[in-house]
DNA sequence: CCGATTCTTTGAATCGTTTCATTGTTACGA
DNA sequence: TCGTAACAATGAAACGATTCAAAGAATCGG
């Protein structure tokens, strides 16, 4: 159990000075091949490993990224992070990730954390109110990139996927089918996303004259409040019915999925043709495979790295007028057998 | 953009020494209250934060703990982690959070990475053969516990759950509610865990006599998997069937009830009782609430941690000896409706 | 008022790396 | 052979926090 051997250690064991080492390291085309042989060996013969906190010390600042995300086990963070961490790997940086379980004194903590560890950058999808956080930790240089938030671009960067396109592509889908009675089912629409993906169906509807739009309230974004929709939906008289069903998330097309196969006089997507959002792992592998609107996480995270990255040259010594931008995906359509066919009898 | 305050600014600006405001920092008993009042004062004005990198310097080891996981995505280790963050932040470290995906490459990365940040400890559940890494680690005086993966206590401290135990809990319920012609599905038995599931399965089915338990081989761990089983199953004709499943996995069983729920002969769990392993989040909105053998994560992760403490204790200057245990967790019977009700008809 | 004791405060040394001005070395053309 | 580039190697200074021996201040009993 001995201490970590440093690079004073392998200055002496391969005969050179310490600068030479760190040239080694850093700058290798500025030392002889006969030198740098002898310290790479020494460096080989003790194990040594560069201690990050001296470097970091000495540079001022970390090669490390925050992330705090809302939830790592909601499969959109899961690959937003995953992307975000590969993109990061190709300029040299690695991410340190938080996970503030929408609880904004964890979210705080993790901010406390990675300001102490003085990391270049940070992506945040916030849960409470971090503006004054994120201003203070910007005039030390340290720049921030929103993350599935829209905003405003003389403040922020950020990255987000337009809900009301995706609202607008399913419904322009179902009726792009022949579906004209459509019903959206969705949470409060006090929140944002549900909102907006009600909006967007709204316009789709609009487009169409004879197409109408009812709006099934759920109590909630889960697979059980989803059947409670289902439930109500399968007691209606067969006039009554819409033949287009869009849900606010996958979750909830699952339940009312579950609320139609279990009354066996409904099929899908002959009687009602059923799309929900997010394209979760469960989607494909639904009783009827799940039609869903896809989010480009991929591009959400590798995109946050290069807007942060854009933030940090423009906060260089020579320019200091900030740089931002608000980069909007637009989901995508997903058709699988729960929207397949033409229009209903 | 100015740079951050550091802790002689801080002393400047309060008119003490660099010493005491480390003091008022690190040991607030040992400064008067005046003096204390005005640094703190002055913390506060400069916005001073801490620089981890100069602390862990000049401590010569980080308050971090690194966590090398299998997949974030997968809700079995999304609670681990949380829960060894949790107990982390209890005894005042933090957790740095890796995602091997299983790949070994990744892994290797990151364990470079929590290296050079000269990490307290490390907790791994591991892909490609790292014993060599870790013995190297340990040599250095950073220990391992090895995660989900019982590892020899002469080498390592490990916490992990029963899987044997875990599939006779499964199998020894299906024939407490009276079935007594079992069925096993899962994977290719080169994997551990599928192999350990299915032994307590067959060690709880012979210990009733006119029990009989079939092994039917699924091609992997998934939905479709599972549906393709079951798409075999109800095919045959009703005195060859089984009158309870156990699948290796939750995802499997889902995939079986799909298959019994669309063909609409086969009720569950009059018919056939039907049994998961994990308790994933799904399992209890499926069609028929899934029964599932759930596996302490909270336990596992904080334990994790606890035993990482003692590896350090037992590193202390005073002993060298070192201290390792393997804890085993045992599962939990979760019974839901899919095996509800009594003995088959 | 003095000496002894306890409580506060000080500031230089230290951790391991990078940087950079300086010195040392080599090679080459004149 | 010498002067001059070009190239290599050197080692002290700096980054910011913590530690600790030592100095300074306050308190108390006699």
């Amino acid at each position: 159990m001995s201490r970590s051997a440093s690079i004073k250690d392998v200055a002496n064991h391969a005969r050179v000075a310490v600068g030479t080492v760190s040239n080694v390291l850093n700058y290798p085309d500025r030392v002889s091949q006969r030198t740098k042989d002898r310290v790479l060996l020494a460096i080989d013969e003790l194990g040594f490993v560069r201690n990050d906190a001296a470097r970091q010390l000495r540079a001022g600042h970390s090669r490390t990224i925050g992330l705090i995300v809302l939830d790592v086990g909601n499969p959109f963070f899961t690959s937003v992070v995953r992307a975000a961490e590969d993109a990061a790997a190709l300029q040299g940086s690695a991410v340190l990730l938080g996970d503030s379980g929408h609880d904004a004194s964890r979210e705080s903590n993790y901010i406390d954390l990675f300001q102490e560890q003085r990391v270049q950058g940070l992506l945040i999808s916030p849960v409470g109110d971090v503006t004054e956080r994120l201003d203070q930790l910007r005039e030390r240089g340290v720049p921030t990139v929103l993350v599935d938030r829209l905003a405003d671009e003389a403040k922020y960067s950020s990255v987000s996927v337009d809900d009301d396109a995706g609202g607008y592509l399913a419904a322009r889908h179902l009726l792009d089918i022949g579906r004209r009675r459509l019903a959206f089912v969705g949470g409060p629409t006090s929140i944002r996303q549900v909102a907006d993906r009600l909006q967007g169906a709204q316009r789709a509807v609009a487009e169409v004259p004879d197409a109408s739009l009812e709006v099934l309230d759920s109590a909630g974004q889960t697979v059980l409040a989803g059947r409670g929709v289902g439930d109500q939906l399968v007691r209606r008289s067969a006039d009554d019915l819409p033949d287009g069903v869009f849900c606010a998330n996958d979750l909830l097309a699952l339940g009312v999925m579950q609320s139609l196969a279990m009354l066996h006089t409904l099929r899908i997507p002959e009687d009602i043709a059923l799309i929900g959002y997010d394209d979760i792992d469960f989607a494909v592998s639904a009783v009827v495979p799940l039609s869903s609107i896809r989010q480009p996480t991929e591009a959400l995270g590798r995109t946050a790295i290069e807007l942060l990255a854009e933030e940090l040259d423009a906060m260089g010594p020579t320019s200091v007028r900030p740089h931002h931008r608000a980069v909007i995906f637009t989901p995508e359509l997903v058709v699988r057998q729960s929207t397949a066919g033409a229009s209903a009898g």
